[in-house]
DNA sequence: CTGTATCCATGGCGATACTG
DNA sequence: CAGTATCGCCATGGATACAG
């Protein structure tokens, strides 16, 4: 938080904005996690340490605040001051999805992916009971290659390791096409045609399962034309 | 421009936009400002290599585009993509006037509010002939206590010296204060009661200065309650 | 679960001077 | 006017291990 020496309130602003993984801490706080492994969960590259230097910055300046429950464990929630940054991480959003397509490899990680998935999981199209998808990356080494996403009343899970259940559907493709997908730089039809995607199970299943993941709120974003 | 390994729009719009002064650069040139000088001017405390070496990432990402002229002159200007990033930067600042109101000594640049106050003059409330506002903040060191602003026809313009010219009007203050008049956060007529601030000249230009001056945009930002 | 504690390397950035 | 060149620091932040 080096001060830039101006009056401005762009450059005020970008005092507590501007520094490394600060505006990832207040989106993840958007997106609903308050507690401290939440953070981290979606921030992996974050190390704890400055995790907890951003979030006490974050205090100091108002835009969190930090409660602790009666059995001693922290949880973080955005003040009014903070979920006034609301609109501005959509405008960055928004620009990024339309300004900066191209992914490397190295931004494509499952584990934030399945999760992202998982925590905006449309809860209400999916069947009743107990349903089960299982991802499978072709590419990806055998540790992250398969993921379960199990949907039951109105709780989503998701392991990496076989659950067990019976699966109602298979997705099989590649990390970076199911990233297209669920960014909307995609769509399933394109994707299924090109022979890049591969969804098993019954064709009525087949048919819903785009709709009963969803995409990611900024897919909606107009691309340039 | 270090990765965060994330798909996130958001994320990858910081992967740009998060490192120090890209943002300011990016208000520079959205405030009029295109001469690689005008930009230093701009963010003075900018050395001149990082200047260059962030203009260098904004046009490589397509932010900005750069153009020499027949004479060799650069110049920068924000692409479609860079112009976008107008709503952001609003953003941005309509926080930074609501909750970071705090301004420190060292925010208070008097080239800064002169250049400002100076390329958003709204020319057209002036007088036709030429009209001379002298500011005097009495608590700077010399060097920087007394400014004129001198408008004629559709041209403003500022000194640190006196240009020589009869003064219509004398601004008597502090820095602080006249800063804090043009972001809004106080009124004339309280500075004035106040006895922090006295304006010499002529009562009908006198009472017409604040319009003459007016305020920075952000000024119009309502503040929290 | 929620952090601390270290350690280390790097490279970002500030400062200054200089140039075609 | 529009940058380069150089230098050196120190703070940032990455990695890892450990603790209440």
């Amino acid at each position: 938080m080096t001060a830039y020496g101006q009056f401005c309130p762009v450059a005020k602003a970008m005092e507590v904005l501007d520094e490394r993984w600060t505006i990832l801490v207040v989106r993840e706080l958007m997106a609903g996690s308050t507690r401290f492994n939440e953070l981290r969960r979606g921030n992996p590259k974050m190390s704890p340490a400055l995790l907890t230097k951003r979030l006490r910055t974050l205090e100091r300046v108002g835009v969190v605040q930090r409660v602790e429950d009666a059995a001693g464990r922290a949880s973080y929630r955005l003040t009014p001051c903070g979920e006034e940054l609301r609109p501005v991480v959509e405008q960055l959003g928004a620009w990024g999805m339309r300004w900066i397509g191209e992914l490397g490899v190295e931004d494509l990680d499952p584990h934030l992916l399945i999760w992202d998935i998982r925590r905006t999981v449309p809860l209400e199209l999916w069947p009743r009971g107990r349903t089960v998808v299982c991802f499978r990356f072709g590419d990806q080494p055998p540790r992250t290659q398969q993921w379960w996403l199990c949907v039951q009343g109105d709780e989503a899970d998701v392991c990496d390791v076989d659950p067990g259940f019976a699966v109602d559907a298979g997705v099989e493709t590649t990390l970076r096409t199911m990233v297209e997908l669920w960014r909307g730089d995609r769509r399933w039809s394109d994707a299924l045609r090109a022979e890049e995607l591969r969804v098993d199970g019954p064709s009525s299943v087949a048919r819903e399962l785009p709709r009963w993941l969803g995409q990611m709120t900024f897919a909606a974003v107009p691309r340039p034309a």
